[in-house]
DNA sequence: TGAATATGTCGAAAATAATGGTTATATGGA
DNA sequence: TCCATATAACCATTATTTTCGACATATTCA
């Protein structure tokens, strides 16, 4: 597995650190790409109209899942930073987290630059 | 389902389907963000130097898998245009998609750019 | 306080994806 | 042609994800 990546520990000294710093932060942003993998959550992302916010009853009305999926995407995206979350009153209010979103985009647009 | 998307049928009228439209396009590079949200499929993704193409072999020697687990993520990294390949004699090379992939995140861009 | 509502969580079943061994196909060379 | 090598395809097993219903928690209002 490490002899492909023996050039790289030049790269370490050089201050190019790819072995563990590009993992690393693929590592952060992968939770993004699996989040926008999936169809259900795709749909989801799409019912926000530019600048709404939604709470989960009202995305559990226009999706054709159960209210314990929806709530399970929900929690994926949030955690991947897909999604930014706020508890008014009794309802959890959902929008784009727009700039995270772009963070790992610019990430794996950056990494393409290099090659 | 529908009712939420109400709003877009207006859309439709003025020359924007957000409801099929979008989610085609959505559907297209969904494969994309699905084969770059796997851990397995970054490394191999990452073994990738400036250029390089390399052979199934090669990926395997660097990777942890087996050689048919190998294949079975190349394919899925081919077919999402992640990947492209060329059999050259008995070896089958492989190479990084980089405008296709660019495309995908772009649309993303864009889409968050209306957002 | 008690009822109603909104949401999250848990557990088990179902669906899907990943994995590795084996087999099939294609290529190149002796 | 026959053999070795590279890779893909197939198949069965295992692992992971998704799903839903039931239960739990939090909030509001009467």
């Amino acid at each position: 597995m490490l002899d492909k990546w023996n050039h790289i520990t030049n790269y370490i000294v050089m201050n190019r650190d790819y072995t563990k710093a590009i993992p690393t932060a693929w590592k952060n942003i992968s939770s993004v790409f699996t989040a926008l993998g999936d169809e259900h959550r795709q749909r989801i992302l799409l019912t926000f109209e530019p600048g709404e916010r939604l709470n989960v009853g009202q995305i559990v009305e226009v999706s054709t899942l159960s209210r314990s999926a929806v709530s399970h995407h929900l929690k994926i995206l949030r955690v991947a930073g897909v999604l930014e979350s706020e508890k008014i009153g009794k309802e959890v209010y959902f929008w784009l987290n727009k700039k995270n979103i772009k963070v790992s985009l610019v990430a794996v647009m950056d990494y393409l630059k290099t090659q």
